[in-house]
This record gives C-alpha cells, sequence and structure tokens, in this order.
RNA sequence: UGGGCCGUCGACUAAUGGUAGGUCAAGUGCCUUUGGAGCACUUUGUCUAGGUUCGAAUCCUAGCGGCCCAGCCA
C-alpha cells in the first residue's frame, strides 16, 4: 500500500494495545471487560468506560467480556443486572463472555487457603474501628495487628470457621499480610474477606463471607484472562495491591491501566447522588429524561450513536476535565439531524385567522420530510381558513432585526401560503388572542409567482385538523455547571434548577402524529427535536424535548436586552 | 502535610525532541421555504522559573496549582 498514513487520532489506551499486539505480547491477543457493580443504573460516564473496553478490543481484533462485581450483596439487585445488560445492547455492544465475580467465589476462597498457607494472609479479630485506628494516617505509618502473627493452622482453622458462618457479621477478618508502614494505604494489610450474612441475588446463602473489592476484581480479571484491564484514575493507588495478588498467587497477569472519569457540566455522576435524586423524588425515577443514565437519555430521545460519537470526541487522557454539556448536545443535534423527520407542532398556540381565504376549504400541502435526506420522502399536512402559529412567531411591536409576523408584515407559512398580518384582537387584560390576516392565493407551496421575497417563515397547524399533545420541555436539572459548588455545609439539591421540567398541556400537532409510535423521534420544525414517551395514550401523544434547535433569534435578542 | 496521578485556546483533545493542529463553544460573512442545516473565514493556548539541546509542549530540576487515597464500598 502506497497510501499516505492515515493521520489517526489517537490516545495513550490506543498506543498501550498496539504497542503491546506489535510486541506479541500474549500472543498478540486482546480481551479487555466492562465491569460494573449491579447496584445502579449505568450513566453517560459509563458510555465512556464501555465505548472504550469494546471499542479497543472490537478495533484490535478482541474480545470484551460484561462482569458483573457483586460482591457487596447488601447493596446489588436483579433489577439492576438487567438494565445493565440492556443499556449495553442499546449502546450498540455485544460481549463475548457474560460472568459475574461471584461465579468465582469457590476459586477465591481456594486462592485465600493458599495465601494463609503461604503465610501471606491471617484472621484479624480486630474490630473496624481497631483496624482503622491501627492503619495510621496519610502522614503516619500504622501498627501491627496483635493478630498479624498467627500460625497458619489457627488462621486456617478461624478462616474455615468463618466460611462455615460460626462467626457474627463484624467480628473478624481475613487480612493481606503486606506491610503496616507503606506509604500507599492499600498495602497497609488489606483486608480481603468480610463476614456478611447476607442474601446474594445470585449465590443466595451459600457464603456467609464475602471477598473484597481487591481480593475479587484483579483474580477475576486474571480467570478471564483480560490482557488490558481498564479503569478509572481513583484505583491508580489499587495497581500495586491489584499486582501483588496476582503476584503472590502466581496466576495469569492482567494489567490495570487507569483513564479519566468522564465528567459533563451541569450533571453530576456520583451513583449515590443520582439516587438520592430518585428516592427524594427531585426526579421521576432513573429514566427520568432528565437523568445523565443511559435509560434517561433514551427515553430523553438521546441516539446510541450520538453518544458513541460524543464519547470519542471527548477523548480520553489522564486529566480531571469538565467536558461541556453543548458538546454532547451537539452530537445529538448532528445525529438527529440526518434522520429526524421533520414536522410542525405549535407549542404556545395563537390563532391566525385568513379572512380572504374560503370559510369551510381544506388544500392538502407538500411537505417534505428530512431536507437532509430525500428519500424520506414528503407528506400531506391540512391546511384550512383558521391555523396557529407559535406566539413567538407574532410581535405587535416588532424589536429590531424580528424578521416574523407584525401588523402589515408578510411572511410565508411553511409549504402554506405567503400571509400578511392586519389587524390583533385582544381579550380584557389586553393579551392578544387573535391575528387576522390575508393570504396570497398565487403564493401555494410558499412561492411567489412575482419572485418577491419575506424575511421569514413560520410553522402552523391548521386548527381544524390539529390533534392535542402534552410537550414536556426541559432545561438542565442544576441551574450551576458545576452541582457541588454550595456554600459551606450546603448541599446539591440547592442547586437543582427549578425549571428543568415545564409541562405544556395543550400543544397543537400537525395530524399525522396521531401515530406516532412510542420512542419516534421527530423533529418539531424551527423548535428542536423530541421524542414520544411511553406515558403517551391512545390519541394523545406526549414528547419530551431531547434538545433545541440552535436559536440564533433567541441570542440576537438577549444580546439586545444586554445592552 | 506521606504517597499516587495530572497541568496545551473558554471546554475537551492531538502533536511520541523538529510547522502548536482538530472538535465543541464564541464571532463574522455567504446561503437558505426551518433565524435549523450547510459553506467560508476569524479570535483565543503550551502553569512559572531555571537547565539540557542546533532545536523543548515533549527531557531534567525546583516551584505553583488541581485531583485521588486513611470503608469490613466498588
Amino acid at each position: 500500500m502506497s497510501a499516505a498514513p492515515e493521520p489517526r487520532p489517537s490516545n495513550f489506551l490506543r498506543d498501550i494495545i498496539a504497542e503491546d499486539v506489535r510486541t506479541n505480547k500474549h500472543g498478540g491477543r486482546v480481551q479487555t471487560r466492562f465491569p460494573p457493580e449491579p447496584n445502579g443504573y449505568l450513566h453517560i460516564g459509563h458510555a465512556k468506560a464501555i465505548c472504550l473496553d469494546f471499542g479497543l478490543a472490537d478495533e484490535f481484533g478482541g474480545h470484551t467480556n460484561l462482569r458483573f462485581d457483586d460482591t457487596n450483596p447488601e447493596r446489588e439487585d436483579v433489577e439492576y443486572v438487567e438494565s445493565i445488560k440492556n443499556d449495553v445492547l442499546w449502546l450498540g455492544f455485544k460481549w463475548d463472555g457474560l460472568y459475574y465475580a461471584s461465579d468465582y467465589f469457590g476459586q477465591l476462597y481456594e486462592w485465600a487457603i493458599k495465601l494463609i498457607k503461604d503465610g501471606k494472609a491471617y484472621v484479624d479479630d480486630s474490630s473496624a474501628e481497631e483496624i482503622r485506628h491501627n492503619r495510621g494516617t496519610l502522614t503516619e505509618p500504622g501498627k501491627d495487628s496483635p493478630y498479624r502473627n498467627r500460625s497458619v493452622e489457627e488462621n486456617l482453622n478461624l478462616f474455615e470457621r468463618m466460611r462455615a458462618g460460626e462467626f457474627p457479621d463484624g467480628s473478624r477478618v481475613l487480612r493481606a499480610k503486606i506491610d503496616m508502614s507503606s506509604p500507599n494505604l492499600n498495602m497497609r494489610d488489606p483486608v480481603m474477606y468480610r463476614i456478611l450474612h447476607a442474601e446474594h441475588h445470585r449465590t443466595g446463602n451459600k457464603w456467609p463471607i464475602y471477598p473484597m473489592y481487591d481480593f475479587a476484581h484483579g483474580q477475576s480479571d486474571s480467570l478471564e484472562k483480560i490482557t488490558h484491564s481498564m479503569c478509572s484514575l481513583e484505583f491508580a493507588d489499587h495497581q500495586p495491591l491489584y499486582n501483588w495478588f496476582i503476584e503472590h498467587l502466581g496466576i495469569f497477569p492482567s494489567r490495570q491501566i487507569e483513564f479519566d472519569r468522564l465528567s459533563l457540566t451541569y450533571t453530576m455522576m456520583s451513583k449515590r447522588k443520582l439516587r438520592r435524586l430518585v428516592e427524594e423524588d427531585h426526579v421521576n425515577g432513573w429514566d427520568d429524561p432528565r437523568m445523565p443514565t443511559l435509560s434517561g437519555m433514551r427515553r430523553r430521545g438521546y441516539t446510541p450513536e450520538a453518544i458513541r460519537n460524543f464519547v470519542a470526541a471527548a477523548g480520553v487522557s489522564r486529566t480531571n476535565g469538565i467536558v461541556e454539556l453543548a458538546m454532547l448536545e451537539h452530537f445529538v443535534r448532528e445525529d438527529l439531524n440526518k434522520r429526524a423527520l421533520r414536522v410542525m407542532a405549535v407549542l404556545r398556540p395563537l390563532k391566525v385567522v385568513i379572512d380572504n381565504y374560503p370559510e369551510n376549504q381544506t388544500e392538502e400541502m407538500d411537505a417534505v420530510n428530512n431536507p437532509e435526506d430525500v428519500a424520506a420522502g414528503t407528506r400531506k399536512v391540512p391546511f384550512s381558513r383558521v391555523v396557529y402559529i407559535e406566539q413567538d412567531d407574532f410581535r405587535e411591536e416588532p424589536p429590531k432585526g424580528y424578521f416574523r409576523l407584525s401588523p402589515g408584515r408578510e411572511v410565508r407559512l411553511r409549504y402554506g401560503y405567503f400571509i400578511t398580518a392586519k389587524s390583533v384582537v385582544k381579550n380584557d387584560n389586553g393579551e392578544i388572542v387573535e391575528v387576522h390576516c390575508t393570504y396570497d392565493p398565487t403564493t401555494r407551496g410558499g412561492n411567489a409567482p412575482d419572485g418577491r421575497k419575506v424575511k421569514s417563515t413560520i410553522h402552523w397547524v391548521s386548527a381544524a385538523h390539529a390533534i392535542d399533545g402534552v410537550v414536556r420541555s426541559y432545561e438542565t436539572l442544576f441551574s450551576k455547571p458545576n452541582p457541588d459548588e454550595v456554600d459551606e455545609g450546603g448541599d446539591f439539591t440547592e442547586n437543582l434548577n427549578p425549571l428543568s421540567l415545564e409541562v405544556i398541556a395543550n400543544a397543537q400537532l400537525e395530524p399525522s402524529l396521531a401515530t406516532a409510535p412510542v420512542g419516534g423521534r421527530y423533529q418539531f420544525e424551527r423548535l428542536g427535536y423530541f421524542c414520544v414517551d411511553p406515558d403517551s395514550t391512545p390519541g394523545k401523544p406526549v414528547f419530551n424535548r431531547t434538545v433545541a434547535l440552535k436559536d440564533t433569534w433567541a441570542k440576537v435578542e438577549r444580546k439586545q436586552s444586554q445592552k
């Protein structure tokens, strides 16, 4: 091949894997895994890990397992297992092996016995408080436990009895015998097993003891012959321990590599806090369209392609950055622009009466379904004497630069006619409730035979044909770019945006939307992208606003008001 | 303040000792039957100070700044 080398943007993870493949490490084999704990729903931060784990393996002809890190029965549940599988598939990835850390409980137990026999692990009768106290601090070394030098026989006996369920929760732990004065706190005789008489969602009551993350994760990787175990930065301090267990067990040497988590402005990824939002009813469940969960984004109308493109564009490194939400929204718009069918909907209706249009006439106007995709075809939209337009699209006193309808001004009704505003009708409060216009019959479809131009095209629906719909319009869940930015003693819930959800009860929709399927994604022309919510009922669709279209006029107006 | 990790346009990220580039955002213009989309153009950056080198964002030293670690959570 003589083609110029592809100027392919790389990242340090791909470089590491490429180098390993080049040097034929592990015979050039690439095996990764995505290892969620089934204790909550996946969010956009997990999407990054998923794209990396699956995407990179795929690039090198490798394989990826989905493995549930289910070592803490107290917080885990099958509900989460199912949602995680569902979300990974939705994102567009298929795992090769499906495993659970709990599949390895037997093997892990054997390995613990081996370490005890090798004098590398001991049973500690200290209380949790005593262990914490003896661990030392960031600046002071820890102290050896009084139980540290028990005989192998006694350790074996005690550990077997722990496993047999003889002891109550919290009474003993199994610890690795490493170095109580290590500057790395993870190496100060970390706990390997704790006693937990809890029912596990898969192993039931078989085990009264459960391995800790550190004694399960690396070994699980090793058992699955994972070559590249990618995880987030906060685990970097665990890597020496990860390697210590592999070395002292003499098992397959998986390599841990850390990368930075994804952070986004105006949202937050802490599972603990997301759970609070759900449990304290700040949102309507894990799949509330305002949530950064994959199920929330799916319901909101985000596409897997958009999320994948975004993740790829945001890149990966070892810095702690915060990506602007605007970047995510860009990729959502970019994807939806190519595929969403255009349709006309009026969110805040203002009645327009076309005085010179025949009373009982209806015409079928041809409308393009997607100007970005001719294959999407056209559809008929009914037009009649009374139409609704957006309240925003009429101003009795138009400000400078306002091109839409105003007294005496001629505009185009999209795919309809040119109309000119003549007069308004107001209610007792002085609010405009009706605009009377005339139309030019020669402009059918939206073109004037004499070639004259209008400055604006506005959308509309025929009042006689419109169907009612509910539209849920969303803003960011938090009003600050960093929701955790609170005064001393404050709480992130103070930064919840009170305007994050606006329900528009009586939007007027073009009749073709009567049969819109749940999950269907549309562009409401000039407004944004909208997705049909499962709450829809026959004849009364409910739409979620996925993301608004860019609004140049709003920007201009904002700037004018700042002057 | 012990250890670990990290500092490149406003944000994210490339440049792997040799032209500081891309995407988003912002701005300007063109175009437009969506003030959408598209097209063209523009602005802004290597944390600081030394050093090595013909040449440093890249290597070294020091400083400054940020993140992570003291669960029987993951």
